[in-house]
DNA sequence: AAGGATCGGGCATACGTATTCTCGATTTAT
DNA sequence: ATAAATCGAGAATACGTATGCCCGATCCTT
């Protein structure tokens, strides 16, 4: 037998039609039990897999989700962000258990990513990952919501269509980092990210710092909160922005690890330490957070749950349920960089 | 138009037939460039996209990649090897420049996977990735490799099938590393890996440790020689082991950059400075290397092009070409780790 | 001016599975 | 015992594209 067996052959070596063949293996319940263990034992010699191209054709349905991983233009050789890359573990296995594949790419913001995917019958559903400039696409994504087009996004809740968007708890995260800082005594805590409505992410955390400062009584300061986004070089550049502008600080919250990193980079540089001068806590705790010295402090988002969340709620959506997920919880890890 | 347009729908519409609009769209020569013209401009208009699986049944080729990690059994949540990660972007690019599609799965070294994605038309080929125990596989893939089939791996250049692996000079790296610790004026360099010919990767990352002993004139002492595979925890581990030889050593070349991670966590619990009690060298070069304090001189391997190559070779094999490629050179990255 | 090339494109069909319809053979109900 | 319901499975076809075969028309060549 050269030639990879279909299930006409299986149907032949059976002594039945090829129909039967088909509901036996996916166990249609018409089909007699005996006649049924038959064919599986003749299929499993055999080797017999059934042909997907033709299954999908057939039934207009993949059992495939594609992966798509955004990212700025820019960074062609791009080293992807930490976060999203610890979620792609738990996305995939999610995807396995339910019995679907993987697809996964990478995209420029104005790729026609909806045709290539879904009209080309390459995935069922899609799970969109990645910051970056969210005005450009609230256009398309609203249109996809409201056509109840099979899409997942991680993002800000509760921005724009909410029942295509999973995410944190991002201002609830910002809360707990600012008033940790503030019960560690500080007082001048700058902010290391952007207030700008086109990262609604970093938006919804500056919202939780201005909370916690204000629940607190203390005064907030424009000129602490410096835009930074999102890579390492932009922490060390919002460092020499704060000084360039002179203004004093003890503590920084900053909206990314990544950005962390960079900025207490950037404070060794000067001679500035960390905690005794300036505390410092992140956000995302990505593996690397864990080996800075001193070890950073921040706040975690559960990468694992966040995977399993969009799956699940990718896969409501392809069967017609109309489910809203609720923000994830995040959680403070406090480690050496916060003082205390 | 409520439904999805198809290739009937626009030879409709250009008045010509359906395969015309095939041949058109594919780019055949045989058809005339205004007819071609005409059906380009229809098939944009009405956002047409090739059906994926129509086309992959027909001609029996789906244009997609897999890739497949392997991971031991155990690591249910675990955390993906950060280097095989690193190559994920390269990856995924090169398949994508190339017109493919990648498929992206977790696997159990038992599984059927050959079945599961050649047989079942879901790829045209396969890539694996994954350190682990070489010989349960081995004799499959050398069965594979016969045939000729569409594998490719990431491995030891040189043991089993060469063919179908692809993979760093893991020997040149292991002497490069050892050499460097010597020219620092070490004596006594514990080798944190094994030696076990189940993971040639390694043993030749062990070997060419033992060659530039050597060269060197230096006595080779087996009770350096610590088992250690892969995780953070094994490097913990094999300090312990270490103390409880009472071996002296002056210097470690740890065979990945995990364990010199966990290596270095231990000697800081023992109190042991690093580098002046105890130089350390890594490999791979991963991004958390550069994080450690003092910060981990390592032997790197190029993630960019070893997905490159990866994806290259396995494309030469699906046309048909019997490429060997070369191993590919590594480079020693010296921090602070190593003193100097 | 006629015969052979060349070009452009239509016809028919294959790829392998899933689904609808139908029907004979049993079984159940009356 | 006969009509009605149930069960198991075959026949026919659809899914949308790609490809082999073939033919009409235009173009050279001599």
């Amino acid at each position: 037998m050269a030639r990879r067996p279909t299930s006409l052959d299986i149907a032949q070596l059976a002594g039945v039609s090829q129909p039967t063949v088909s509901r036996a293996l996916r166990g249609v319940k018409t089909v007699n039990p005996q006649t049924r263990a038959r064919i599986e034992a003749i299929a499993r010699q055999l080797n017999y897999a059934v042909d997907k191209n033709a299954s999908s054709l057939r039934s207009q349905a993949t059992h495939t989700l594609a992966l798509l991983f955004f990212e700025e233009a820019a960074e062609e050789d791009g080293a992807i962000n930490p976060f999203f890359l610890s979620m792609l573990g738990s996305i995939t296995r999610a995807s396995a258990k339910a019995g679907y594949d993987l697809l996964i790419s990478f995209q420029q913001l104005s790729g026609d990513w909806h045709v290539d995917y879904q009209d080309s019958h390459k995935a069922d559903g899609i799970i969109l990952l990645g910051y970056g400039d969210y005005d450009t696409y609230r256009v398309r994504l609203d249109h996809l919501a409201e056509q109840g087009s099979h899409v997942v996004r991680w993002g800000a809740v509760g921005t724009g269509p909410g029942a295509i968007t999973v995410g944190s708890d991002n201002r609830d995260g910002g809360a707990q980092a600012t008033a940790h800082l503030i019960s560690q005594g500080r007082r001048r805590i700058a902010f290391l990210g952007t207030a700008d409505s086109r990262y609604p992410e970093i938006e919804e955390r500056y919202r939780g710092y201005c909370a916690a400062l204000a629940s607190a009584g203390l005064v907030r300061d424009e000129t602490l909160r410096v835009d930074a986004i999102t890579l390492e070089d932009a922490g060390e550049d919002a460092i020499a922005e704060l000084s360039r502008r002179g203004a004093g600080y003890d503590a920084i919250f900053a909206a990314s690890d990544s950005i962390a990193i960079g900025a207490m980079r950037a404070l060794a540089a000067a001679g500035r330490s960390v905690p005794g001068d300036v505390a410092i806590v992140g956000f995302d705790d990505i593996p690397s957070a864990s080996l800075t010295s001193p070890p950073l402090s921040t706040v975690a988002q559960d990468a694992r749950q966040a995977g399993e969340v969009l799956v699940a709620t990718l896969l409501s959506r392809l069967r017609g349920e109309a489910v809203t997920p609720a923000p994830l919880a995040t959680r403070l890890v406090v480690r050496a960089s916060s003082g205390g």
